[in-house]
DNA sequence: CTACTTGCAAATCATTTGCAGATGA
DNA sequence: TCATCTGCAAATGATTTGCAAGTAG
């Protein structure tokens, strides 16, 4: 059963019907967009490996293309926010900046934020998610998403002494 | 917010040595800062009741002495930042901009954010914390701190209709 | 063809900062 | 006194947008 519906929590691993550029193009046609080569480069740089980044990170990424004049700042930043409209990408603010990673083909999470590394650590939690569905139901709130951020050291760090 | 548990209800208040204003005036001291009356009609303003805002809805209440220039959009944001590092002020981000709430003789609590009135309702959870604290032991994570964030629709909202 | 796209540069927008005059301790 | 403020205006920095030229369908 291929194909389902973003507000689905509750799989380890989400089973998905179509790569994510062809579920890019999929998302373009439906809007009357076009497919470039701009739009297919970024795409694929993004989701070449699971991690988060922001845009810089990713026009470093894309740095040789930015500097020959085929690919600019601006459409960086068009694209990647039709990427979050296709549900392809998710968004987040840290530290005054935007920060994505993978939304489609990746299972639901929440993270852990080392305050010394700036390293993002994921995590899932059943138990989270139920704890926020009885939360809601106590206040007659319709559920569409949350996010839990803890802030603080990671093993890592704690290690590596101090702080 | 009547009408909650026992266990909840125990902690809606929290006991301080201190007024808010006499405690900044300590930070400030502290710091070999000066109590100016800028800074006091501001933290004035910021504790004269308990919700949400921004900085331009400050600025809005202490139009007056804006624009009779005793204080200027500079000064306001300058500070909002030193009452955060006071440990009075806590700031969040909520699209693209800063939303401060009061941290000093508050309970610790997370948010319901309302997509569609954009209101910002209050909760406490015990469990979330117990939560927060087991998954952070599992990865051998020290917690400084942590963000509960909720989106979707409210009570008044959902029975308005729609959106 | 021609409507959608792009690169470029200029524009935003909230927030920050440099400076010279003002002021609290 | 005099180091710390303040208002002002200009500077930031990330992201967005107007526009004329380029290009997918």
């Amino acid at each position: 059963m291929p194909g389902r519906r973003k507000s689905d929590f509750s799989l380890r691993s989400v089973p998905v019907a179509m790569m994510p550029g062809e579920r890019f193009a999929e998302f373009l046609r439906a809007g009357g967009k076009r497919l470039t080569s701009q739009r297919r480069w970024i795409v694929e740089q993004v989701f070449s490996h699971h991690d988060h980044f922001d845009a810089d990170e990713l026009m470093g990424h894309l740095a040789e293309l930015i500097s020959q004049r085929k690919l600019s700042r601006a459409t960086v930043y068009r694209t990647l926010n039709e990427l979050v409209e296709a549900g392809l990408l998710r968004k987040m603010t840290l530290g005054g900046r935007s920060v994505y990673e993978h939304e489609y083909g990746y299972p639901s999470h929440d993270h852990l934020y080392c305050q010394s590394c700036n390293r993002l650590i994921e995590f899932h939690s059943v138990a989270l998610e139920r704890l926020r569905d009885a939360v809601a139901r106590e206040h007659d709130f319709q559920v569409l998403s949350h996010r839990m951020f803890i802030t603080g050291y990671c093993a890592i760090c704690r290690r590596a002494g101090g702080e």
